[in-house]
RNA sequence: GCCGCUGUAGCUCAGCUGGUAGAGCGGCGCUUUCGUAAAGCGUAGGUCACCGGUUCAAAUCCGGUCAGCGGCUCCA
């Protein structure tokens, strides 16, 4: 089955959950039912039905009955007028909007699709004069196609949830009830799909991260704000020290700036008029001044560039700054490590000559190649271009060479990329990258961005070689992105396996019994004296020691459950042969004790 | 913020249509010193998220708050 008779067996799939649903509640009123990943979901208003996923079974048992009658999808048109009039007598409001949109642009604007996945007719010009329809059994939908020749023919499908969602994707609008379903063409691609949603659910990184000890919330402390425990700060301060270690061995420097500031420097950069609701506000009880927990670092950068005179010969400048944010998302975003209040980005801002671009570019893009191959994730990105509406700000020969200098950075760095002009943001173009994880899942990771308006707007400027100030090019840089959001990617990657440099703990020490306590002692002063060098300098190895009275299967039991990467198991045997055995996720072998040092530093 | 679902011991969970709570693991104590994924026995833990209401009686029903989950919207 190719990728369109997919779409159209998902599509008709979402036909058959409208007919089900109007024979079970003939008052339903019908939104859209596209096509997504994976599947298919209908928006349907029920008034004050709610359907609830007890009710999936009683829907499916429709659905399958609709199915086993092998319905014939009936195409049809109409007269757009004549469609209208039926949308009304049929008493489907939602239709008649549509209809109505269609009549007058000759598409639908419904934001998060296009016309073709809503099935409707948006060929051609200006308005048009016909829509189609089809019919299966006794439900009609408007609707473009391509449909399945009938009812029988979709394959396995599996009805997943039912959510609210906004008509058309605005708040102002009434919400409707979306009903998710998954569809493959033969149910083993069906049932393989359900097992990789029961795999991703084992390592989900909420379910890891109590397990795991690595991090906790409280309701005292507030949605959104996760406190990380001993385990989970060693993780933060591992990845961060590598991130800064890599960007710093490009030149950058690190700068520190205070967690609060006037609002002015909000007003003055621009985000106040745009993110202002968003901001922590603080009130000093001192001054007038109306204060702000910082929600980025960009503006405070921009202050230390500006506070020396600058000179081309001293461009780029590049600061680092690992350092915490606060946004206040809304309560029901907050997720996880995914979404949160208090938000720690490895941030980099480079002050460059309009000409140092692709340089720059090229290194930081280096930079991100060597931390995701390091952590074995595919990484792909996608460049985001302005289009010609008037949009964007900055001038517009800026913006070509910008553009075409990223392009000629990604591809030196040899990166699969796509290109998609007017997803760029107003101030610049962007490069965002995307990681697979180690089960194909794909997260938005790190951005690349240029900035053409914050210098700008902070009059940021250098001398030229003819003594003329100019303004210099932002780029902002974060390879990790936000710590928190990282991690859950980290975590869910390694199913909490991680690499023995990143681990919180690396090695744990089993004894047997305690007769082998002072040979422990010696074991411990061997691994007190490596420090990793590689990828991460100057890592000093964590090792902790479980002497406690308990059998060694229990002790390998926790330490596994821990997903430690090194157990040693140190018993009497080891001790009269002066070696330890080292039990990985690999399996079990004995290294004397001399070679131990040359044997972890190989890990 | 909006819609829906959920909230019982440190953890995982049981508790039917209202009659003031239970298991396993973990903790603690004793015994055991035992070489590859849970040694044995004993014991202590809960205002059933919080606040209010209905009722003779609420973990159970209703309302509110807080928090979590699935979405929507948003994401500098």
């Amino acid at each position: 089955m190719n990728d369109e008779q997919l779409r159209a067996m998902r599509h008709s799939l979402a036909h058959i959950t409208a007919s089900a649903v109007q024979k079970l509640w003939p008052e339903a009123k019908f939104g859209v039912g596209p096509v997504v990943e994976n599947g298919f979901y209908y928006d349907i208003d029920l008034g004050t039905t709610k359907i609830s996923e007890a009710d999936f079974s009683m829907i499916e048992r429709e659905m399958r009955r609709i199915i086993s009658e092998d319905q014939h999808f009936e195409h049809s048109t109409k007269a757009i007028d004549e469609a209208i009039n039926w949308a009304k007598e049929s008493n489907q409001p939602y239709k008649e909007e549509l209809l109505n949109d269609l009549k007058r642009e000759g598409t639908t604007v419904a934001k998060d699709l296009d016309a073709s996945e809503m099935g409707t007719i948006s060929d051609g010009e200006g308005v048009l004069s016909e829509v189609g329809f089809y019919t299966n059994g006794d439900f009609t939908d408007l609707c473009r196609g391509p449909h399945v020749e009938s009812t029988g023919k979709v394959g396995a499908f599996k009805l997943m949830r039912v959510a609210g969602a906004y008509w058309r994707g605005s708040e102002k609008n009434p919400q409707m009830q979306r009903l998710y379903g998954v569809a493959f063409a033969t149910q083993e691609e069906l049932d393989s799909y359900l097992e990789l949603l029961e795999q991703a659910k084992l390592r989900d990184h909420r379910k890891l991260g109590k397990e795991l000890d690595l991090y906790t919330v409280s309701p005292l402390v507030g949605a959104g704000l996760p406190l990380f425990t001993p385990r989970g700060t060693i993780l933060r301060d591992v990845m961060a020290g590598y991130s800064n270690q890599l960007r710093q061995s490009r030149g950058f420097t690190k700068v520190w700036t205070p967690h609060i500031t006037k609002q002015e420097l909000y007003e003055a950069s621009g985000h106040w008029a745009k993110f202002g609701d968003e901001l922590f506000l603080v009130t000093s009880q001192e001054t007038s001044d109306k204060m702000a927990l910082k929600p980025m670092n960009c503006p405070h950068h921009t202050q230390i560039f500006a506070s020396q005179p600058r000179s081309y010969r001293d461009m780029p400048i590049r600061y680092l700054e690992t350092t915490t944010d606060y946004r206040d998302e809304k309560t029901g975003e907050l997720g996880g490590l995914n979404r949160v209040r208090s938000l720690t980005q490895d941030d980099s801002h480079v002050f460059a000559r309009p000409d140092q671009i692709e340089q720059e570019i090229d290194g930081l893009l280096a930079s991100a190649n060597e931390l995701y191959g390091t952590l074995a994730m595919k990484l792909r990105v996608r460049l985001s271009y302005r289009d010609d509406s008037d949009a964007y700000l900055g001038e517009r020969e800026l913006w070509n060479s910008a553009q075409a200098q990223l392009k000629s950075a990604v591809e030196k760095n040899g990166l699969e990329y796509f290109e998609q002009e007017g997803e760029a943001a107003f101030y610049g173009p962007k490069i965002d990258f995307m990681a697979t994880d180690a089960i194909g899942r794909e997260h938005q990771v790190a951005t690349v961005q240029l900035d053409f308006v914050q210098p700008e707007r902070f009059k940021l400027q250098y001398a030229d070689a003819e003594g003329n100030f100019q303004t210099p090019v932002m780029i902002h840089c974060a390879l990790l992105g936000s710590i928190e959001r990282f991690l859950s990617v980290f975590i869910e990657h390694t199913a909490g396996w991680f690499p023995f440099w990143t681990a919180p703990e690396q090695i744990r020490i089993l004894t047997i019994n305690d007769t082998v306590l002072d040979y422990v002692e010696e074991v411990e002063r061997v691994l007190s004296e490596i420090v990793l060098m590689q990828p991460l300098k100057y890592n000093e190895l964590r090792v902790t020691r479980d002497d406690r009275n308990e059998s060694l299967g229990k002790k390998i039991r926790e330490a596994t459950g821990m997903k430690i990467p090194v157990q040693l198991i140190v018993g009497p045997k080891d001790k009269e042969a002066r070696e330890v055995s080292v039990r990985t996720q690999g399996g079990e072998e004995k290294v004397a004790l001399d070679q131990l040092q040359s044997y972890l530093s190989n890990l």
